[in-house]
Parts: structure tokens; sequence; C-alpha cells
DNA sequence: TTGTCTGTTATATAATTGATATAACAGTTA
DNA sequence: TAACTGTTATATCAATTATATAACAGACAA
């Protein structure tokens, strides 16, 4: 089940997106898998319809998830979009201010590393965490 | 100089903060050294004096720079706050879903890595890359 | 003392965003 | 026919972002 703080500075249909996503990373969801209907997962949640339609949206628009009008959202089947230039573009930039940060705090590059290294373990494992 | 993105979706004040600190981690700015005052800042920069404070507001809540009432501003003397455990925690929570989305577009953990080691250099030799 | 600079505080306004609430539409399926 | 699907259209409300003026109190120089 899929948990959200609703006390977060991050958007609720944005911290929706990233546990899809991490789903998939952690191949607990995978190509071709269902999703629930925008109202049914509105209602589990406990949110509006609309925002999990604007997550579902911008899953569609980076081709992470097929809508098909009335037969549903489905994991697309073809596999995840590639990390092209604009995307590695994207997440340089927002990487750079989280280790800028990190080694202004005195941090080492070693342990910054270390420390991404130990997240992407975690998600693979399907680790929560929360 | 300080370059700002005006036409960006990220608030004017955080990149302002991130260039700020991002000047720290490249040494190009170094503990003692003085900033200028709220009103110069933001008619350099062509933005409203209050944008400039909310920065330097955020950038004093993080102990990242000093501001004596009539003397100016600073960056703390004593050196730069520690990536104490809500630092790490909270870091680690912003990197999570950029890493989740790496991994579900197939990047290799190496080749993350790798990105990360890269932009790490070029913080450390003050490269804008703007 | 006067003038100017400093950070700070207080309002006010406008645009945008995030989230919710209803309602309706068009196609599918039971 | 009835119930479901994604989609679209409004509307409202709160919070955020950025701006604009204005004033205050302490410091410092002429």
């Amino acid at each position: 089940m899929i948990m959200l703080d609703l006390q977060s500075e991050t958007p609720i249909y944005m911290q929706l997106k990233n546990k899809i996503i991490e789903g998939i990373a952690s191949k607990q969801l995978n190509p071709g898998d269902p999703l629930p209907s925008v109202r049914n997962l509105a209602q589990d949640l406990g949110i509006n319809m609309h925002t999990v339609n604007k997550a579902y949206q911008l899953l569609k628009q980076d081709g992470i998830i097929h809508i098909h009008r009335q037969k549903g959202v489905v994991i697309n089947p073809d596999g995840m979009p590639e990390a092209d230039d604009s995307y590695v573009t994207l997440l340089k930039e927002q990487l750079r201010p989280l280790l800028s940060e990190s080694i202004c705090r005195g941090m080492g590059e070693e342990e910054i590393l270390s420390y991404c290294k130990g997240i992407m373990e975690e998600i693979k494992k399907g680790g929560d965490k929360t």
C-alpha cells in the first residue's frame, strides 16, 4: 500500500509519481502491470481524483505508463523510456545543489557516493524505509 | 557574477541560496567573506529586496551565513555546519526519487555514480556550466 | 547633528500552484 | 440499461512566489 505524507512540502501528486517510479525501479511493478483507476486509487489514498490524475498525466507524458481510454492504466508494456540527453541534463541540474551542500558541509566525495550507493541498494531491494 | 533563470520553475530565492552554497563548495566564497547587502544584491540581480532577504534568512537559519544588524552579511567565520543526522535524512529523501528514476530508465549503478562524481568535480573546480 | 547605510518588519497586491469539489461527456463492458 | 473508464470543464480555497512601499532602529561618516 502506498503511503503518502500529507504534511510534506512535496506535493501529493509528486509523491505519488515518485512512489510509482520507485515501484518500477524495485521491480515491484513491471511492464504491462495494471494500475488502479484514478477514482479507486484516490479513494484508497483518501485524496482527490484530480490529484491522482495529475500524477498519471505526468507519468504518461514521460512514457512511463500507458492510458487506454476505457481499458485502464498500465505500466508501459514496451519498457521504460531511455535516459536521453535531455533527461541527463535535468538530472544533473537537480543533483548539483544537493551535492554542493553536502560538500559545503564537509562530506567527502567517497562518503557522498557511498550514500548514493546505499540508497540505490535500498531501492532495488524495494525498501520503503518510510 | 551570479546568473539567475527567471523563467525556471525553481524559485528565485532558492536559486540564489543554491548559488551561494555552490560558491562556498567551490571555495570561491570562504568563511568570513562578506556578501552584498540585500538592497545592493537585489539591484545587481534585478530582483526584489525581499527575495534576496528570503534567501539570506534561509542561509542564516542553516548557520551558513552570519548577519550582523548594521555590519553586514558574512559567510560563517567559524566554518560550515556539520552534516548531522537530520541533514543526512533530508539529503537521502531528496536523492531517492532522482536515483529511482535513473534506475527506472535503465541507467546502471556505476553510470549514475559516475555522473555524481563528475558533478562533484565540476563543483570543486567552480564550473558554472550554465 | 545630519545624512546615509544596514537588516528588519509590516502591509498590500498579483500571479501561480496545489488540492478539493461537482458535474458532465464518451466509450466500454457486464 | 447500468456501472465503469479516462477526460474535460468549472469553481473554490489556501498557500507560495515575487513584487512594491513604507517605516523603524542602530551604526557610521561627514
